[in-house]
DNA sequence: CTTCGTTACTTAACCGGTTCGGCTTATCAG
DNA sequence: CTGATAAGCCGAACCGGTTAAGTAACGAAG
């Protein structure tokens, strides 16, 4: 243990209020006011507050002087006091209703945040990020949220079939940008990838490979993206004449898992399976493999969500690739929208495209 | 497209600032202020945030009457008003200096947040998330974030070896607590997993296999975690007269992929080799196997912050196993501690453990 | 030369809490 | 009965901005 050290910059380090303390260590805390920038420039605080949020009411000259001087101080807005008054947070939220296992498991996130705090951070706005158990959770959080004032607007993933949130929101009068399908959304705002576009080509893609039976191992069915695939993965495969089932996971490496050998027990066995996410795909492999079949020679195998699982399997996996990290940054720049006064729309960000790799073959 | 729909919903929705408009489609925004609550308990603010802040100045009756009001009124406190007028935020910040891309293959950082957001949501604080390309960004957040007064305090992730964020986080007199070893802390609160014994575990494993030639696939070496298993792993080869040799990457996959071809080339080649993550792990085990060697049969691995990837592979990975959810709820709860004043300390949350799976084999 | 309208500010209220000094009133020792 | 002490509460200042309303100066129009 290293406890010891030098007790005066420890201390420094572990005072919580002391700001005199602090300052005598020579500890330059910026205290710097918009009513110290007034002073010095022999104006009011409320020229200083036009001056520096570039509103009219001051000249150019007295503008540039206020600036000037707010730069050398140093000056940075606080951010408390600005919302008190101005009513805005300047932060936005973003709830994630995962068991933080799942968030370990799923590497979709992490890259849909940082699309998010990609967008923010170059305005300096800030992410009030929360990970909570369950819907009403969260429900929970936007009411908090909402009568905290505490954030500008929301971004809602996971969308569900009928979502309950969606209510709520309209309720609240909280502005939101909804990730997920616009027959989904009700009317709201959001932001959508093209699933059905996606889970088409990839039918197209084992038919035209030869294989006439297939497994589709899906996600839960309540959440709307998974709705929104099976619906496309039921007509694809009746345009297409396939014998096509579909077995409902929770997502989770071990569901994936033990869906895949159900699949496999089946009768006749499906010579091509698709994946809800990369986890399971992965999971399935190994099974396959475990169970002395050869990938892709016995069965073709599709992930979805392409993250760099895919590609370092052996061998690597088809799927379907979408840009999380830019999907994340049209989310937010479209609630940036929202805030600035656009009607709700549906925007389509993209449609997954059908990466190719070694675990396609021709049956 | 769903533009259409109800519009009067819809302009309820989009709205930004539009309070009145809100309020007359019957939306209860909680505008319920302490000087309400004042008003109807009959007594002065003054008094009112007394009590609600559980301080001496009022009679227990006059508390348990305000208290019931409040909670009939559903008071909300505002966060902006307590954080300007008490200068707490009632918020901790967490910066990763990472890409968006690391963060979505490094699956160990959402369960850290996690974890930090369990202790955090139970008493209703909020984390600040930021992400940032390198050091110097996030040593621009926390002066930016030290200058708005935004936090309370900060975690430090990825402590570098003579890590420049210390002396800056000194001066600030941020209160922060660092994730990584004491001997990389100088001195600052901070929460470690004793990685010596880890490697140390790890290398007598395979040394009890019969394995004389080992190699290690490393992190960066300017990471202090990396430096620590460097020092650890040295050590215990030269104890055990192993022949060892280190390759370090960027902890990518393809690095990973990359030093594994190497060390495979090496003469006489190792037949065990230890990876610095699970990524790398998974990723070296695919290129083995595409060279033609089994695993275990030819080559043992054993991989670090055993995730669920560990598990789904075929073979399974031997791995370094910790808890990472956990550990970001210790490293808060000593945050929380430093706030309350506690002398900075080095805590030890635990030991990674070694979980033998089916990727070791006797030599 | 008035009148009107701008422009460039100033003043002061306000956002919603916290906190400090001071005023009552009750309590109690002397 | 008096004086000291403390508990309970009030009023007001304060945190650091935003912003509506008011004012002085000035040029242009009537």
């Amino acid at each position: 243990m290293t406890e010891g050290g030098n007790g005066a910059t420890l201390k420094g380090a572990g005072s919580t209020v002391s700001d005199p303390a602090a300052r005598e260590e020579g500890v330059v805390v910026s205290r710097v006011t918009i009513k110290e920038i007034a002073r010095r420039c022999g104006v009011s605080q409320g020229a200083v507050s036009y001056a520096l949020n570039n509103q009219p009411g001051v000249s150019e000259a007295t503008r540039a002087r206020v600036l000037k001087v707010a730069a050398e101080l140093e000056w940075v807005p606080n951010r408390a006091a600005r919302q008190l008054s101005a009513a805005r947070s300047e932060t936005f939220g973003l709830v994630l209703a995962r068991s933080a296992q799942t968030l370990i498991e799923e590497p979709y996130f992490m890259g849909f945040v940082g699309g998010v705090e990609s967008v923010l951070s170059e305005k300096s706005f800030a992410l009030a990020l929360q990970v909570v158990a369950d819907l009403d959770e969260e429900v929970a959080t936007y009411r908090k949220w909402a009568a905290e004032r505490r954030v500008d607007g929301v971004i809602v993933v996971d969308l569900r079939v009928a979502d309950p949130r969606i209510p709520v929101l309209r309720k609240l009068g909280l502005p939101a940008v909804l990730v997920g399908d616009p027959a989904l959304a009700d009317g709201m705002p959001c932001v959508w990838t093209d699933a059905t576009a996606a889970m088409t080509a990839a039918l197209d893609h084992v038919e035209s490979l030869g294989h006439r039976v297939i497994a589709r191992i899906a996600g839960p069915p309540e959440f709307g993206d998974v709705w929104i695939r099976d619906q496309a993965y039921d007509v694809a495969a009746r345009r297409l004449a396939l014998t096509a089932m579909v077995h409902h996971t929770d997502f989770s490496a071990t569901q994936g898992a033990d869906a895949t050998r159900d699949v496999l027990a089946a009768i006749p066995r499906p010579t091509a399976i698709i994946y809800d996410n990369d986890l399971m795909a992965v999971a399935g492999l190994a099974v396959i493999q475990a169970l002395g079949l050869r990938i892709p020679d016995d069965i073709t195998l599709v992930a979805w969500d392409d993250s760099p699982l895919c590609r370092i399997t052996h061998p690597t996996l088809t799927a379907l690739s979408h840009n999380v990290v830019g999907y994340g940054a049209e989310v937010m720049h479209r609630l940036l929208d929202v805030l600035a006064g656009a009607q709700p729309q549906a925007h389509l960000y993209s449609t997954p495209l059908l990466l190719i790799r070694e675990s396609s073959a021709p049956r």
